[in-house]
DNA sequence: GGTTTATCTTAACGATGTCAAGATGCACGT
DNA sequence: ACGTGCATCTTGACATCGTTAAGATAAACC
């Protein structure tokens, strides 16, 4: 974060940029062996370095998953503004990055939303991150109103959309929905079909 | 379960009913000290056995687990069913009985559909506990279409309509959403608002 | 060049999931 | 009634985990 990867003092004893590199290790093992995995032993071997060196940049594990929770919401909002760009309808691109990042990126989007870190954590720090995404969905909800709703109150239009994207991602991870279920070849296309269906905005309606 | 917990023979080395008192025991935890609390030896004390006792009777943590879930979807069939009765629109009161069950049980909640249990577990028995709430969206979506959506394609209606009541309960445990955030006083009337204004069917329609 | 200080290592502690070996006592055949 | 088999429970141990304490290293600054 302070310092520079490339430009790390490169030496056996001082590592030079383990903070960002633990980060780094800690979303490497995430996506490969999922929470059961990652340990705060197995992310020090990672980065190269002993199992208490952590200690000098986390006060603990939490703090480690705070730093790999913040850095899984800024590829978020990437993931949502990539997807965002492709699809006409902005409230269903804006869904669609939601659950590809959640299906891409599993065990990431768990810890970013499972709500374990809130209570110990300081969640000022992630809430920057946090609230960038938040915001998109905002903005899209205020220039494309739902159909049936209006706009009389944006608020709770907010938290519906956002309750549909985050039930579909989160009932797709737990394995209580999949297309097979519903007869279709992928929950890429599940998804793509239930958002076009559930999220077309007042230009759509009729 | 297939011992009676009154006559359960009482003994000083031979518990008689371990198997059910053990299940009883973590969901006591899960609901005194959440998933943190939970381990194998907590348990095992709980139920006044030693740490290796469990072992007679489930061949890890994670079947234990498995069986605390299966519990859990009993439970969380009763509180639909309960709201059920209370509401007119039938699809508002199971939504009701579904956020607030997860609510009232965070920790059991997240064990239920976290998707941690899917891979390992023998997923069979779940099932059956599982399909019994399933079945229950399904009967009272057949039995009150969506207002907007008509009756074609009911299968995706299904899928819509959970994932907005699981995306609801999963913001709410996750403290993503909160009432403060919408000027209400409690989680539960901003639950009650939502799913009143969302989940109209047909018949309240104009 | 010597000191300060951040960074890293080694060693250890308690807690945890799990297994092996043995103790206990209910059930059942004789 | 009585011994045997088998399910059930205990003790003891091991590897792994998060975490802390004490000390080693070397970069930074005077």
């Amino acid at each position: 974060m302070e310092q520079d990867n490339s430009t790390g003092k490169a030496n056996a004893y001082h590592h030079g940029n383990l903070r960002q590199s633990l980060i780094d290790s800690a979303i490497a093992i995430l996506e490969r062996d999922g929470v059961a995995g990652l340990s705060l032993r197995a992310v020090a071997k990672g980065s190269g370095v002993s199992q208490a060196a952590p200690y000098s940049h986390f006060s603990n594990k939490q703090s480690l998953l705070a730093e790999v929770a913040r850095a899984g919401y800024v590829r978020f909002c990437e993931r949502m503004a990539e997807e965002l760009e492709r699809d006409e309808n902005k409230l269903v691109g804006l869904g669609k990055g939601y659950v590809f990042f959640a299906m891409e990126n599993p065990a990431l989007f768990h810890l970013m939303f499972s709500g374990e870190l809130a209570q110990l954590v300081n969640v000022d720090e992630i809430d920057d991150a946090f609230l960038r995404g938040y915001q998109m969905l905002v903005d899209v909800i205020a220039q494309n109103p739902l159909a049936r709703y209006g706009a009389d109150l944006p608020d709770l239009d907010i938290a519906y959309a956002w309750s549909v994207v985050h039930g579909i991602a989160s009932l797709i991870l737990g394995k209580q929905i999949s297309a097979r279920r519903y007869n279709l070849n992928s929950d890429v296309e599940f998804v793509e079909k239930m958002l076009e269906k559930y999220f077309s905005t007042a230009q759509d309606a009729i």
